[in-house]
DNA sequence: AACGAATCCTGTGCGC
DNA sequence: TGCGCACAGGATTCGT
């Protein structure tokens, strides 16, 4: 489901429900096991801390609760909801995996039926196994052409490939990755050592352009992504490649191709993108 | 060491 | 309607 404008939604939905200084007054786990072991003492941790603000680094979002912080990857299909006072014990679904709540009446649950996600607790979250490994985020002055240039000059997997991997920017998954290639005007398949200055500039303005403007929509649902509050997000009506094989290109109108790149499907233009 | 494939898991949609 | 198969927004782990 979520690459970082889905998850960025979400955290601006946590963050308007959670007021900061709320104490966790309920920790219900029901597994052990999401996609990695969830801590032994997760609820004897959990319970009773002081919620302080929830941020996102990457696509994980990090709930800081002082002492500890709780780590939260959506994986494909994970998500979070918020669930109303009234509906407390029905509203219950296959695949609630946590449920939380706070002082003042909030109840959480994180869903996930794929259960990719991860949940976690960390005490020092600049040591985080999840997040030492990530490169910059997008929209840091740090993800600039020249270096990113630099970056990828000897590397023969695709530009595609290159952008999708966390380790050299955060944030672009497969949607995304389409999505800016073809705002840029490069193919997906191209080596990632074979881009030039000015494509990567372009590339990094279209990856920032179109970043901002699935945020503001609210993200991207083509089936699973919900904001906390169940709406869907609005993006998916303004891809111009992406799950569009065969329909015409919003520029020059010939159909979009789909091809596999790295096991996953990708869809550009034969004749916008070079 | 770098790259691509396989893997974790459940649900959905399609062809037959 | 039901069955089998391919595929799905991620990212770690494995094999070459």
């Amino acid at each position: 489901m979520p690459e970082l404008p889905e998850v960025e939604t979400v955290r601006r939905g946590l963050e308007k429900l959670i007021r900061e200084g709320a104490i966790v007054s309920v920790v219900d786990l029901r597994t052990k096991k999401i996609r990695f072991d969830v801590p032994r003492d997760f609820k004897k941790k959990l319970l009773n801390a002081v919620f302080r603000k929830v941020t996102r680094r990457a696509k994980y979002l990090l709930f800081d609760f002082g002492e500890i912080t709780l780590v939260s990857h959506l994986g494909m299909t994970g998500s979070w909801r918020s669930i109303a006072t009234v509906d407390r014990e029905a509203d219950q679904r296959k695949h609630d995996h946590l449920y939380i709540e706070f002082s003042n009446g909030l109840r959480l649950a994180f869903n996930d039926p794929r259960r990719f996600g991860i949940i976690d607790l960390e005490k020092d979250i600049s040591k985080s196994r999840w997040l030492k490994h990530l490169g910059p985020e997008p929209f840091d002055p740090v993800f600039a052409a020249e270096l990113f240039k630099s970056k990828a000059r000897a590397k023969t997997s695709t530009i595609k490939t290159f952008l999708m991997d966390q380790k050299n920017v955060v944030g672009v998954g497969n949607i995304y990755a389409s999505e800016a290639l073809f705002l840029a005007g490069v193919r997906p398949q191209r080596r990632a050592g074979k881009v030039t200055m000015h494509e990567w500039e372009r590339l990094i303005g279209s990856i920032r352009n179109v970043l901002n403007r699935a945020i503001e929509a609210g993200g991207t649902t083509l089936q699973d992504h919900r904001q906390v509050s169940g709406e869907t997000g609005g993006f998916q009506n303004r891809l111009k490649v992406y799950d569009r094989k065969g329909e015409a290109c919003v520029n020059c109108k010939s159909p979009i191709k789909q091809t596999v790149i790295g096991g996953r499907a990708t869809y550009w233009c034969p004749k916008c993108q070079k």
